[in-house]
DNA sequence: TAATTTTGGTTTATACTATAAACTATTTTA
DNA sequence: TAAAATAGTTTATAGTATAAACCAAAATTA
C-alpha cells in the first residue's frame, strides 16, 4: 500500500523552499522568491504555513533600513522532508 | 533554478495511479482502488483526469455480469511520469 | 420471490489550497 | 518632492481534491 505524502509538503513551492533550506544554514525572503521563482504574495503565505507547522523559523529584522526575513529550517522540518522523501521513493521508483 | 512539477502528476492519488500502472500492464478499477486506498469517487475523478490529458487510456467492458473497468499507461503518460520524476530529483536530493 | 445488500462505478457539492492582485510602509532615485 | 522601487502582508478568487450522494445491476438473504 502507498504511504500518506505530508500534504504541507506536497506542494510545488513549499517542497522547494524546504529543498533549498535543508542546504543553507538561512535564507533570505528575497533570495528564495528568486530561487523559487515564485511572487512574494504566494511564498510569504506559503512560509508562514511552515513556519506554523514548526518546519521552519522566521526571523524579522533589517538589513540597513530595509526589512530582512530570515528563515532557517528547523529539527522537526528536517525530520518531515526526510520522511516525505522516503514516503515518496515508493511512488517514483520505476 | 527549480523546474516546474507537472500539476497533473503532483497529486498524491494520481501519482500513485501513474505510479502503479507503470508497473503492469493493465489494471482494473477495483485493483486500483485498493493499491490507492482511495474512495471510488475519488478515483473516478482523476482516471478521467489522466485520461483527459492522455496519460492513461480508458476500456470500459464486462467482467461477467459486471461493469469492468480498465486502465493502462499510455505513451505520452510515460514520457510525463518520467519527466515529473526528473524534475523532482532537483526537490528531494538531499 | 421480495426485500436488502453488495458491487462497480459516476455525479455533484463542499471544503480546502494555491495563487496573484491589491495593498502597506519605507526607502531610493530622478 | 514626486515617482518608483523594495520588502514584504492581506485578501479575493479560481482551481483542486475529496467524499457524500447517487445510480443501475447483480448477488444475497429472509
Amino acid at each position: 500500500m502507498l504511504k500518506e505524502l505530508d500534504p504541507l509538503l506536497h506542494s510545488q513551492l513549499r517542497l522547494g523552499v524546504m529543498s533549498l533550506l535543508i542546504s543553507v544554514d538561512s535564507a533570505e525572503f528575497t533570495w528564495l522568491r528568486e530561487k523559487t521563482n515564485s511572487t512574494a504574495g504566494n511564498l510569504s503565505v506559503q512560509l508562514d504555513k511552515l513556519s506554523e507547522a514548526g518546519y521552519l523559523s522566521i526571523e524579522k529584522s533589517f538589513k540597513g533600513k530595509k526589512p530582512l526575513t530570515t528563515c532557517r529550517i528547523t529539527k522537526k522540518g528536517l525530520k518531515a522532508f526526510e520522511e516525505y522523501v522516503n514516503s515518496l521513493k515508493d511512488y517514483i521508483k520505476t
